[in-house]
DNA sequence: TTTATTGTTTAGACAAATCTAAAAATTTTA
DNA sequence: TAAAATTTTTAGATTTGTCTAAACAATAAA
């Protein structure tokens, strides 16, 4: 298989990835921490093994089985992130580092029992889809809590910004995965929200709607 | 911390250590699938970073800091073991590799967790045990079932070889862990054993008997 | 106690993944 | 559209862990 470095690249070519758009070079060095000379070398070797396709000063690509190989790790990390939360009870916050490592871990068997044990689970602690072991994503369906107004109703399924500190914001305002919200006002002035949860009042800026993902029901 | 190789090696270092007496070279090389000349390379290494103490032609043993060092891996891996035989339905033949690979999971949070999670286990799939946080374990009075004499009575509470193939053979004799046994005669000839195992009659050879601990009662 | 054997170390080389500095290509701005 | 700014690539070096071949040390045998 590949080495625990060429995973990490295809995982972040694949969550740069948006509607087949070649994704630049510097762009994976920020998200990687790398310099972009080190991300051409590498973009050079996964080239070869046919996992992206790459065409110099235009970017890259992944090819099918690119994907499927980062669908995999998506798949495994978000798995591991169950578990973290709901058997060993991590907070939302607390998981994603540890998950970083646990992706990594070769085994079929190992993930196919730990989805069973999980009992199935379809989102992570964060509200992301977890594809199936063939990388079929269930149909989700999201809104950015920054593009609803007045009176609209909705359920929290998901947040698009996993950082400690985003997430420990949330949880203070009770904004957690599976509470109900109502909209009072959207501000013209900033974009911040006025929101019912709970039968409390929160404001939130336009920056932190933007992050949290509503099923409207 | 230290490298996934250099936990290896200390793992390895402390699987044959005996006594305090210096590990050689070859045998360490032998071990971990690698030339003797690689193995001089890192234990340079390791003994710069204070983890061994090394004289040229003398061999190796653990520094203080290297054998709790070592001693955390034994405790991460044999967790991982239980885990994945009580948590995941794994078999004790199947689970080595895996743990050898979650034994290097860098997190305290997680293995206290996964500790609790597990019931604070005092020994393994396979009887061994499993050290504390702190690196004490738990006293077990094993025997080897080769030491038995005609008439002892005891039960399996553990094995001295893990290779799936010798797991797999206990496993077809019902020789598996909790089991209670009477050796019936051992014979002079090759040493090997007849012995009860739930009212069944059983032979096994002395290189068998050699790897199964029994617990006298 | 010299010789043979076995075990260990050194020297020099290599592959993977990274880096810096400089060159080349692309895009933006004027 | 030519100059400036940005982005990407190349060239060459570095680190980690490994290797082979040869030299060296320790132990066993004659």
């Amino acid at each position: 298989m590949q080495s625990y470095t060429e995973e990490n690249y295809l995982k972040v070519i694949y969550h740069l990835s948006e509607a087949n758009h070649p994704v630049q070079t510097n762009a994976i060095a920020e998200r990687i921490q790398t310099k972009a000379a080190s991300v051409t070398d590498m973009i050079k070797k996964l080239s070869e093994k046919e996992l992206v396709n790459y065409v110099k000063y235009q970017g890259v690509t992944l090819t099918e089985k690119g994907k499927l190989t980062a669908i995999n790790i998506v798949r495994k990390h978000r798995l591991w992130e169950v578990f973290l939360v709901d058997k060993l009870n991590f907070k939302w916050d607390e998981v994603h580092e540890v998950a970083e490592e646990l992706e990594h871990i070769q085994s079929n068997l190992l993930i196919e029992r730990l989805d069973e044990f999980l009992d199935f689970p379809k989102v992570d602690p964060h509200g992301d889809p977890i594809p199936d072991k063939h990388g079929n994503f269930a149909e989700l369906a999201f809104v950015k809590l920054s593009k609803l107004n007045s009176g609209d109703k909705g359920t929290i399924t998901g947040v698009s910004e996993h950082s400690s500190s985003f997430l420990k914001h949330l949880e203070k305002l009770g904004l957690t995965l599976g509470k109900r919200i109502e909209i009072i006002e959207v501000l013209e002035f900033d974009g911040s929200v006025e929101l019912f949860v709970e039968q409390q009042k929160t404001n939130i800026s336009r920056e932190v709607a933007k992050h949290i993902l509503i099923t409207k029901n």
